[in-house]
DNA sequence: TCCTTTGACCGGTTTACGTCA
DNA sequence: GTTGACGTAAACCGGTCAAAG
């Protein structure tokens, strides 16, 4: 509650959503004094009292963009004090209304200065939202003025909303680039996957025929593959009596599975040293193929 | 003239908060 | 005093348009 000193007009300002952001005026005036000093009144200019801090910002600093209109928009503003307009209505209509007083009814395309681009890069690599949920927590306690948001668009004279669309446009973009990225990493993937299957297929093949033309492998004990249980290692397997080739690697095999069936971080890591230090010699001599 | 970049807008969703029964 | 429903506002997203280079 305000009160002039001259007239004795008392002026109720109701400040609502979060802190400061906006201001309604609601003016209280004796009967008969309705063509006073009241008329005319810029909730703005009003000495003592502290307007929103997007207006403030906009009022103190003369605009870059060509298409801005402070006044307007205030003077708008104040007009729709008995509505239910919102925030982000009010910053559209004072961008459309700009829009129109520029050029009338063509959307007029601001280009961001080199600097004022550099400006916002820099903001929007230490964080891509203008507002994270702490420091809107925090926000809620503190006034506008703090806001990220328009603390830019105060150093860059932006408004506010052109900063939201900038950062807003700049998440969409790093995001489809990024997206290009992975789906390119996917398809190199896909290349080498399938280049490896293909590989693999013909080895198989050539097996299968080595097998078809060379039956003297199969009177031989059939040698499968085996991994060790604990550090993935493939060794050989067979009959004991088959090879020496094998029996370290079976006892390795035992030394490992003896340690199972979970081995504690500590005894992995002193299984994989072990293991490491294990030599052998010959991995696959005939492979059964089933 | 065509293409790319990018500022701006729209409609919808999510989240937090205030109000009220 | 607590709780759930409801309304509101702000932030954000995906899609799109269109001016500017």
């Amino acid at each position: 509650m305000l009160c002039c000193c001259c007239c004795g007009i008392k002026w109720v300002v109701i400040i609502f959503s979060y802190c400061v952001d906006f201001v309604t005026v609601a003016v209280s005036e004796p009967d008969g004094l309705s063509d006073g000093p009241g008329i005319g009144f810029d909730v703005n200019r009003m000495p003592g009292v502290v307007a929103s801090a997007e207006e403030a910002e906009d009022t103190a600093a003369p605009l870059s963009s060509p298409n801005s209109t402070v006044s307007s928009f205030q003077m708008d503003f104040g007009m729709r004090s008995g509505g239910r307009s919102s925030k982000r209505d009010l910053e559209v209509d004072a961008d459309r209304a700009s829009d129109d007083e520029e050029n009338g009814s063509t959307r007029k395309k601001l280009r961001l200065s080199k600097d004022q681009s550099a400006f916002l890069e820099e903001s929007f690599k230490e964080h891509s939202t203008l507002n994270s949920i702490l420091e809107y927590t925090i926000l809620l306690l503190l006034t506008n003025l703090f806001k990220r948001k328009l603390a830019l668009a105060k150093q860059l004279n932006l408004r506010p909303r052109q900063v939201e669309v900038w950062f807003q446009n700049r998440r969409a973009r790093t995001k489809l680039k990024q997206t290009e990225v992975d789906c390119e990493y996917l398809k190199r993937r896909c290349e080498t996957l399938t280049e490896e299957n293909r590989r693999l297929q013909k080895e198989l093949q050539e097996l299968r025929a080595l097998k078809t033309s060379q039956p003297f492998y199969m009177q031989l004990p059939a040698t499968t593959l085996t991994m060790c249980p604990s550090c993935e290692r493939v060794v050989t397997t067979a009959s004991a009596n088959t090879s020496t080739t094998t029996t370290t690697n079976n006892n390795h095999i035992k030394s490992a599975q003896n340690k199972q069936p979970r081995l504690n971080p500590f005894a992995a890591q002193v299984h994989m040293q072990q293991c490491q230090g294990l030599v052998f010699p010959i991995f696959v001599s005939v492979i059964k193929i089933e």
